[in-house]
DNA sequence: TGTCGGGTTGTTCCA
DNA sequence: ATGGAACAACCCGAC
């Protein structure tokens, strides 16, 4: 003890970035010359330890993603210092326990992390520890775009975003190996049986709540299933193409399915770019696979330079829309247990609870339905059960499409809705993926499972299904809402855009510059 | 403060 | 059966 007491240390501090592979900022603890030892630390903030927040099935990723690094870590001699507590508190005390001398960190965009890192910064400014932190979430780091923009405004459009940072940033670094077992890699053999990966169970918000979702967390298996799809379905890997995948294949998605690894840093996606180029030739951005992670990229970016990004109020790119009253939420709740009558949109939110996934599709399906399609409820209540229940939320991502899905940012076409009867259909008319999730609709013949309320009550009671008793009547009238909602959008769009040039009118010149003449 | 082409992923109807 | 137009008409970015 005597000894660590008197060695400086490097601490790497994990929060997202689970991953030992492409993770720079912890090979510069690694390889720092004047600390003796590594401490690779996650710290456990309750603010993200509530069931309400954050879900059982993401809860129970995230401890898997800890037991596998802290596994990985050990093949190293080393291990995973788990720390328990609000960060501003745990890590001073961590600090001087070990003789802390350099902070290593991934650079994070959201806000809440911002605020939490400027304040962790602040702290070893005091206690003269050296802070250096990496940004490898995504490809590039966003302040080098940040800086490429200078002036100019922030691109809006995918293909303007791909188009200015592939031209002024070039190829992304290259992914880095994890370090070698010989790397230099030391950590002191103490508090064995402290700072220990906790069990879900001992989590005591968490007791008695059941995990369902099929995902398993960690760096291990996120490059075993990223190198697993890339071999035995390398021709999907090359002809992909996003919209053409199919929202209702079950159980074998259509997709990798790797966002939950994406989300935590399991797996980088600068790795990801450079094992799918392997193969070749590849369908092309924004369509492909690569495609992909420029969204995540693009919508990550914008997200990180655009103040109250995850509200209506004060979001500059936000369209102003007058959505139902908060209190009024029997609509949102029917919608969140789904309740809502239709098949699809039900089935779509019981996947959603019970694995923590969806197909980007189906969250496209009951994003317009929630929203702006029928039930005309914020977005933001949308993103927040998005935000607890999926193992993948991530906040600029989650966000991002749910500004998108309500055409309230990035996306416009507001009278393009999606049909909760005629959009499953066109993928699985005979109903497969309702029968799973809505056992209740099993019987039901394929003619009416995606509009049981049409089905005579002959047929209901041979399918054993009595819609009003066994499931429930359609909330609302999707014909009738949707054009009802879209008039809604117009006004909104009317009243909240006086910089809008009506088309319609356009009587002549003069009136339109006199009227428009306000300073 | 114009114009126009295009926007990852709509639906319905008709030929 | 698949492909194209009507539906009603948005905003962004490039010129």
């Amino acid at each position: 003890m005597w000894v660590i007491l008197t060695m400086a240390s490097a601490v790497h501090w994990f929060r997202k970035g689970l991953r030992l592979h492409d993770n720079p900022a912890l090979l510069d603890a690694v390889q720092n010359p004047t600390t003796t030892y590594v401490l690779p630390v996650f710290c456990l903030d309750p603010i993200f330890l509530r069931p309400e927040t954050v879900g059982v099935n993401r809860m129970n990723f995230l401890l898997e993603c800890l037991q596998d690094l802290d596994q990985q870590l050990r093949k190293l001699h080393s291990r995973l210092f788990v720390l328990r507590g609000n960060p501003l508190e745990q890590l001073p005390v961590f600090f001087r326990k070990y003789h802390t001398r350099l902070l290593t960190f991934e650079f994070d965009t959201e806000p809440y992390a911002k605020q939490r890192d400027t304040q962790v910064r602040r702290l070893c400014a005091e206690l003269g520890i050296e802070v250096r932190t990496r940004a490898t979430h995504t490809l590039y780091d966003p302040e080098d775009i940040r800086r490429e923009l200078g002036d100019r405004p922030t691109p809006l459009t995918y293909k303007s975003f791909y188009a200015f940072v592939t031209e002024r940033l070039g190829q992304p670094m290259s992914a880095l190996d994890a370090p070698a077992p010989a790397s230099g890699f030391q950590t002191p053999d103490v508090d064995l049986d402290t700072y220990t990966v906790p069990s879900l169970s001992e989590l005591e918000a968490y007791q008695g709540l059941e995990v369902e979702t099929p995902f398993r967390g960690g760096e291990t298996e996120a490059l075993r299933r990223m190198e697993n799809f890339l071999r035995e379905r390398a021709d999907e890997v090359r002809s992909f193409a996003k919209p053409a995948t199919s929202p209702t294949a079950w159980p074998v998605a259509s997709t990798t399915q790797l966002s939950p690894y994406f989300k935590f840093g399991c797996l980088s996606p600068r790795l990801f770019v450079e094992r799918v180029r392997s193969l070749r030739p590849l369908q092309q951005p924004p369509v492909s696979l690569i495609g992909q992670i420029w969204w995540r990229e693009f919508f990550t970016y914008v997200a990180y330079v655009t103040p109250h990004f995850h509200q209506m109020q004060g979001n500059p790119i936000c369209r102003q829309i007058p959505w139902r009253e908060a209190a009024d939420d029997a609509r949102y709740r029917a919608w969140e247990e789904a309740r809502t009558g239709y098949p699809w949109i039900d089935a779509c939110m019981v996947q959603l609870r019970q694995e923590g996934w969806l197909h980007h599709l189906a969250r496209h399906a009951v994003a317009c339905f929630l929203t702006r399609g029928d039930l005309w409820v914020s977005w933001e209540r949308g993103r927040e059960t998005f935000d607890r229940l999926l193992v993948d939320a991530d906040y600029s991502l989650n966000n991002a499409n749910w500004l998108w899905l309500s055409s309230s940012a990035f996306f416009h076409q507001y009278y393009r809705v999606y049909s909760p009867i005629s959009f499953p259909q066109k993928y699985d008319p005979n109903g497969e993926y309702v029968r799973h999730f809505l056992p209740v609709l099993k019987e039901m013949p394929s003619k009416y499972i995606y509009t049981p309320w049409l089905a005579p009550v002959v047929v209901q009671k041979k399918a054993k299904c009595i819609i009003g008793e066994d499931y429930p009547h359609p909330i609302v009238d999707h014909a009738v809402v949707m054009r009802e909602n879209m008039r809604r959008m117009r006004e909104a769009l009317d009243a909240g855009a006086p910089q809008r040039v009506p088309k319609r009118p356009r009587r002549d010149a003069n009136e339109a510059s006199s009227s428009s003449s306000s300073s």
